[in-house]
RNA sequence: GCCCGGGUGGCGGAAUAGGUAGACGCAAGGGACUUAAAAUCCCUCGGUGUAAUACACCGUGCCGGUUCGAUUCCGGCCCCGGGCACCA
């Protein structure tokens, strides 16, 4: 030991340690219990940023902790490495996708090991490799056989900046997740996995995943979007044609005065063709879908409609409705077909209103009517059914089921349910992704590439063209194949790439066996360290990977690859990290470099202007706000920056950066170092205390209690809730106390316990600053590692308090304090409260009413 | 509009079964050491009142309730963050 503590030098140290003792590599075990910890692996960008390194390090934290439980901790690191940045940097850069993504794997993997993670990097995978990739071929092939996933012309979102299709979960407010430009609706042949029928499964479920954020359940079952309703059937005069709708309040349905067709209804133009009106709906179809998907959700975006020139009949009460075309009307949701009941619903009231549309009031109000033609609004409540033949007089509620079961006699509907949840439209025209492995032949149709022909290996000789769009369609050499199965050789095949999000929705099974060549995974290794124990990563997925994944969990199961059905049982979101932003009026978002400080003004350093200190938000390139881990690792150095990851905040919270923060992180470890130099020549041949404590010095039986109390919080915080804030807290009063002055001099004959409480600290502090905590074991006199050492336990004897510091309330006031023998009964502890000098002037002359005892905390007196 | 979170000192945050509000850290102020600075160590640190440190009152977004006792439970409201949203 160095008497300056050195990150660097030990870092650098245990690291080359480590990796020459392969610790973190692991292998099933069925004697041993598993625990499989992982973290959302990173996109390939280049440079690991502050939301890797917190989400990292608390994995991390996990993963020591549990290895020293004793454990067989699987955590593994890879990459998802296929996607559109390294396209769009390839061609800024002129070089290939595939060298700019192996490229920066190299360089994050060396920043991920100077952090000190413990994985087990023999199982590192990219997902840009054929090997991992040829395997979500073969299951590809797999649902194709099975109908599972399927082809189909329908419109799509299309983002004409990413040149690509995006699925409905892809689509934020009607912008693109990855690029923030507006989604526009497109009609093209795209591939499908059917996940909307496990809609069902997936919403069951999400009530059986306790170790989830309940945050995350409720956007799941929001997103899939459950609604109990029916269908009902509308025969279209004059027509063969029926309108299906689907509602979830079929018991208005003798209110339906009209009805809504969704634009891109395939009944639109079959229905308006040859009347006067079919030029005038075929221009506001158009005008409809050249609009943008961000602007159709705005508030005041105005409702509006043309009337094809067709009428539907009511089933119920044989009503002539006209059938409109209306913007409001969503093809993607239940039928793209609404039945409109004015009278009952706000958006039918304000287009019946604008466009002259009969009213008819079907459920009342008991005590005060309503009167169609003066309604304000829509009445939404329940009420007494009026106006609807045999239902008359029922209340609204209770009609719902003999009005589905009236429909269902007549052939005219059904109960049904309806999900919002979208199949999963899976192709994207991108080339840096995984090629779907299925073949066009003009005599056959779609066939699928046999086998034993995978992986279809994404070519590399290719160049990339300006503005995004796949090389791969007009790559002669790729596209022309000769049809599997007749082999016709003008055969085409298919150039569009599997979505990204198909790679992470298994490589957890991957990493299980990540050398597999025989399969997607082997199936014994899935067996046992299948499902994840623990996962950790960003909230943003909610909705998107984490979806997915259950949802290729079940096809997995559902072809008796594995036998689970969810993939993860315990879900970790880390919040954020944020840094406050820094503008200037002319300059916009500012650097840290570019703020000058004079007493307390800050100025921009390019025109001198006085700066606004913005809020605090999620540090990102374009608010300048970002600090880059690697100024950390070179100033402070791995220890310092995992400590103040974890210490700044809980994990699930949003975390705020702060400089002083980091520096406080060091001064600790500095402390700590300082202490231990102290005394590491001082301890040989002293054995650590574990005797009976009333043998020890008052100061130093405090610092015995400490480390056992200590001991028992970090245990329970890691163990019980991740807070590693109040763990690391706990371990800083420890250290408080064995520094103090009383200790460093007189305890000199009860080494056996400062040897404890130094031990303890190391052993305490090895998942969150492990470099540190080998170097002081080692200064303790121990051989490496400490990472053989098992987790410390607490001794409960040593956490019994000798006495009790009582508190006296009169009326739920603090008033004064009592200092009695631990274990002194109720009725003394009263008496002596009663007696208390204190206590008896708050008392005064008042009766005693109620005294309150709460044995070892309180007394309360009410008086 | 609907559904989740969250509001505690100058700041990040503690209070894990309704029982001492403010642990731990940061910042700030004072002191020690030093020729000096840095580093380190010690002390003070929610607000108000009065002659300070003793004492009293107030204090966990606001209003009310339950309770001997509420940051914690219940009802209503305000603000901030996130998700969904013309969903039929």
């Amino acid at each position: 030991m160095e008497e300056r503590y050195d990150p660097q030098a030990i870092e650098t140290k245990w690291q080359q340690r480590w990796e020459a003792s392969h610790l973190f590599n692991v292998d099933e075990d069925p004697g041993r219990e598993k625990y499989y910890l992982l973290e959302m692996f990173p996109y390939p960008s280049g440079k690991i940023h502050m939301g890797h390194v917190r989400n990292y390090t608390i994995g991390d934290v996990v993963a020591r902790y549990k290895r020293m439980r004793g454990f067989n901790v699987l955590h593994p690191m890879g990459w998802d490495a296929f996607g559109m940045p390294a396209e769009n940097a390839a061609i800024a850069n002129k070089t290939h996708p595939a060298q700019w993504t192996y490229a920066n794997i190299d360089a994050m993997r060396q920043q991920l090991k100077r952090l000190g993670f413990s994985y087990d990097w023999d199982r590192e995978i990219a997902t840009c490799r054929p090997e991992y990739y040829r395997w979500e071929q073969w299951l590809f092939l797999q649902m194709l056989a099975k109908d599972m996933a399927y082809r189909k012309e329908s419109y799509v979102n299309w983002c004409e900046t990413c040149q690509t299709v995006l699925a409905n979960e892809q689509v934020e407010a009607g912008l693109c997740w990855r690029c923030g430009q507006p989604v526009h609706q497109k009609k093209l042949w795209q591939w499908f996995f059917r996940i909307s029928d496990y809609a069902d499964d997936l919403l069951m479920y999400c009530d059986q995943l306790p170790g989830w954020p309940d945050k995350v359940l409720t956007m799941q079952k929001n997103w899939i979007g459950k609604s109990l309703g029916a269908e009902i059937r509308f025969p279209v005069e004059g027509s063969e044609a029926v309108i299906t709708v689907f509602t979830t309040r079929h018991d208005t349905v003798f209110g339906a005065t009209f009805m809504c067709l969704a634009p891109e209804h395939p009944l639109v133009a079959e229905l308006s063709r040859d009347t006067p009106q079919a030029s005038a709906v075929q221009a506001f179809v158009e005008r409809i879908a050249m609009q943008d998907r961000s602007d159709r959700g705005l508030e005041k975006y105005e409702k509006e409609g043309v009337f094809l020139g067709a009428y539907c009949i009511n089933p119920m009460n044989q009503r002539r409705m006209p059938i409109y075309t209306a913007n409001f009307a969503l093809m993607e949701y239940g039928t793209g077909a609404v039945m409109s009941v004015p009278a009952h619903d706000q958006r039918d009231f304000d287009f019946a209103r604008k466009y002259g549309l009969e009213i008819i009031v079907v459920i009342d109000r008991e005590d005060d009517p309503l009167d169609a033609a003066a309604l304000t609004e829509a009445y939404t409540q329940d009420g007494i059914m009026v106006n609807s033949g045999d239902f008359n007089g029922q209340p609204n509620r209770q009609a719902m089921e003999a009005i589905a079961d009236d429909l269902e006699s007549h052939g005219m509907g059904r109960k049904t349910i309806n999900f919002r949840l979208r199949d999963w439209g899976i192709s994207r025209q991108r080339y840096w992704g995984a090629p779907i492995p299925v073949v066009y032949c003009p005599d056959c149709g779609v066939v699928p590439v046999p086998e034993n022909e995978l992986p279809i290996v994404l070519p590399e000789d290719v160049d990339l063209l300006e503005g995004g769009r796949s090389p791969l369609p007009s790559l002669e050499a790729f596209r022309r194949t000769t049809c599997p199965k007749c082999g016709r050789e003008d055969s085409r095949r298919e150039t569009d790439t599997m979505d990204t999000f198909v790679e992470s929705s298994w490589y957890f099974e991957r990493y299980c066996s990540p050398r597999c060549s025989t399969g997607m995974f082997d199936k014994d290794a899935v067996d046992y360290w299948m499902p994840v124990d623990q996962y950790i990563g960003g909230v943003e997925h909610a909705v998107l990977h984490l979806l997915y994944s259950r949802y290729y969990t079940r096809v997995l199961k559902d072809f008796g690859l594995t036998r689970f059905k969810e993939p993860f049982t315990r879900l970790l979101t880390q919040g954020m990290v944020c840094k406050e932003t820094v503008s200037c009026p002319e300059h916009g978002f500012l650097f840290p470099d570019d703020v000058l400080e004079e007493n307390g003004q800050r100025t921009c350093r390019l025109c001198g202007q006085a700066v606004m200190v913005g809020r605090v938000e999620k540090m990102s390139k374009s608010k300048k706000n970002v600090i880059d881990p690697n100024l950390l690792l070179n100033q402070y150095g791995a220890d310092t920056t995992r400590l103040f990851c974890l210490f700044a905040a809980p994990p699930e919270r949003d975390l705020e950066w702060s400089e002083q923060g980091v520096e406080g992180g060091y001064r600790f470890l500095n402390r700590v170092w300082r202490l231990v130099w102290h005394w590491h020549d001082k301890l040989d041949g002293v054995a650590p205390f574990d005797g009976d404590e009333a043998t020890l010095s008052p100061p130093v039986r405090e610092l015995f209690k400490k480390v056992h109390q200590a001991t028992h919080k970090v245990t329970r915080d890691i163990e019980e809730r991740f807070h590693f804030n109040t763990a690391i807290s706990a371990v800083m009063e420890l250290v408080n106390l064995a520094s103090g002055e009383a200790l460093q001099t007189n305890a000199a004959a009860e080494r056996g316990v400062i040897r404890l409480a130094l031990e303890r600290i190391a052993l305490l502090l090895s998942p969150i600053v492990p470099h540190f905590a080998e170097e002081i074991w080692e200064a303790l006199g121990h051989a490496p590692s400490i990472l053989q050492v098992p987790w410390p336990a607490y001794r409960e004897d040593a956490l019994v308090h000798d006495e009790w510091v009582i508190v006296i309330q009169v009326n739920g006031k603090l008033r004064s304090r009592l200092t009695v023998e631990a274990g002194t009964d109720k009725a003394k502890i009263e008496a002596l409260a009663l007696t208390d000098e204190r206590a008896r002037k708050f008392i005064g002359d008042k009766t005693v009413r109620k005294v309150i005892v709460v044995p070892g905390k309180l007394v309360n007196i009410v008086a």
